[in-house]
DNA sequence: TCAACCCATAGAGAATTAACTATAGTAGAT
DNA sequence: ATCTACTATAGTTAATTCTCTATGGGTTGA
């Protein structure tokens, strides 16, 4: 016989004789008989090959070989003993690591949550993917990430969502624009202005286009700019105008007027999708949890939305089963 | 399903995988089919409770908690690892304890085997228990020690023996006897000399009250003295005759005289005896092919008698059917 | 698109293990 | 010398493990 087939079992049991000295006091502890315990040591030295124990003056006491085998042992199952330590940090969500996909304008918010988080979980690797809504897409297709923020979801078939931001898009104009100055300001009113706008593939032109569809209306001359900076830039400086996330704005923005345009604000939800066909890590699960539970403190209250108690009743119902 | 029913085969299965990160490459390896790798490893993960494998670009990778449980499997196979070495030079006799007892008298020549030994085996821990014959027959029934070494050995029914050693016992006076110039003496015309005696138990007594009785002697006057050194101070400072192991004199003994007496020296041998029903250590073993292979080395070639080949064949024979 | 390769699952049989009860031998303690 | 507690052995049973073959689904590269 080898010592491939040895178990941890045996060699916890072998432990407790060695501590205690006695075969039936190791029974008693381990709620085993003797003969129980007595077999599992003959098997031990068999697979050994070597007598592993002697009986002393009252007590049994190891030979060389069993002395060599018990701290053996000992450092083998403290090691398995750290090993689910590790487990159950990871267990916990208190350790680990996990990904989150982002549409580029959310990546202003986000460090927001994820400030305090990482402070809380020093010990979990989060990696940040930022990209416009098309690239997101393709990462949420091939199931790149364990979580992915968007506005609008894909297909929710193979995916839980929970809302926990509003994202609100505006129309901005530099300072001193001459419209800044009335109250309300139809959407009409402005076609002839040129607007910066980013690539086809981001999330925020295709809201606005879409809203525009809605409401029989269409652009005039454009710009297109790479990113929402950018714009911003371009905007403060006279470029023209823009429809872009309050989160892009900074808190003070003296050079940037937003416009009462009606029916505006398009009104708009971040969210945290979930695949439900990939396995969720717990770093991630404790995550949403934090969001859930410090939203409130981390990003202003007029943005928050906190529907996230939903999506974790969700992900629980879902890994009940398996 | 719980950890402590892990194998160590399983272990080595798991990391056989994750090093080449595959299945099938692993099972070729180990020489087991595929799909008996592939359950292992579901037994694995089961017992876990995590995934530990995911497959990324054309290979497996191992996820968090894998790679944790590899670091661990690693650590606890390479601790058997050493344990095993351990294990090996245990057998080979390079490593480990035993015990000899002694009589008395040879303690003036084994340290001439085992300073060698000790120096080629520095790993072995000896242990020495030396005394007259009664302490060490009171060990041997006991079955204190490893290895024993009288002059006659008690009932070989449980034992073996070795002989390896000529033990003749002299009469000796202080030079300048007036015996001592005689060139034959008979036992007789001694026996009106004050005779120094070792204490009831002692082997060389009992061999020269032995030897006594054989031939109708008894002795005059005697004094008792508790060792061997005490009595060769005695007799050189001239309070009487001794008979002594001739090892107990030094090379040079300036101020003691061997008296040709008749029908000396008596002759006897050490041996070593080793109980049938006591496991002997494997470095006692070592012990004994080192003395037969080097005996001639360590003591003068008068006194070698090397009979342990004899010993060692036994040996063999004995431990083979176990 | 097909072939090749990989992995997972199912099913089955032999072997091993883990645990028990009952019993006998040993060694310490009174 | 007897009693008691401890250890070892035997015999048994249910569960588990180990390994196989056969098969099906999925990726990848030509």
């Amino acid at each position: 016989m080898n010592v491939r087939h040895l178990t941890f079992r045996l060699l916890q049991v072998y432990v407790a004789v060695v501590r205690s000295g006695s075969v039936s006091e190791a029974a008693r502890q381990l709620h085993l008989t003797q003969p129980t315990v007595s077999q599992q040591l003959r098997r031990l030295a068999e697979a050994v090959g070597e007598p592993l124990l002697k009986s002393g003056h009252g007590r049994l006491n190891t030979t060389e070989a069993g002395r060599e085998l018990y701290r053996a042992s000992r450092e083998v199952l403290s090691r398995f003993d750290d090993f689910e330590d590790y487990l159950e940090a990871l267990r916990g969500g208190k350790r680990g690591r996990f990904s989150i996909a982002l549409v580029n304008t959310a990546q202003y918010v986000l460090p927001r949550l994820l400030g305090p988080y990482s402070h809380a979980f020093p010990d979990v690797d989060v990696t940040l993917h930022v990209g416009n809504r098309r690239q997101m897409l393709t990462r949420f297709e091939r199931q790149d990430d364990d979580l992915y923020v968007f506005s609008h979801p894909p297909s929710l078939a193979h995916a839980l969502a929970g809302r926990f931001l509003r994202n609100p898009l505006v129309v901005v104009a530099p300072q001193g624009h001459p419209l800044a100055q009335r109250e309300r300001i139809g959407m009409g009113e402005l076609l002839e202005e040129r607007f910066l706008l980013r690539e086809p593939g981001s999330a925020t032109r295709m809201m606005f286009e879409s809203w525009l569809q809605e409401h029989g209306l269409s652009l005039g001359p454009t710009l297109q700019m790479a990113s929402n900076e950018a714009i911003r830039v371009g905007v403060a400086a006279g470029m023209g105008l823009a429809v872009l996330s309050e989160h892009v704005l900074p808190p003070e923005h003296p050079d940037i007027a937003i416009l009462p345009v009606a029916d505006f604000p398009i009104e708009s939800h971040w969210q945290f999708i979930v695949r439900r066909d990939r396995r969720l890590p717990h770093a991630a699960l404790g995550f949403l949890s934090f969001a859930a539970g410090h939203l409130d403190e981390c990003v202003e209250t007029r943005f928050v939305a906190n529907e996230l108690a939903g999506l974790l009743m969700g992900l629980e119902a879902a890994s009940e089963p398996s």
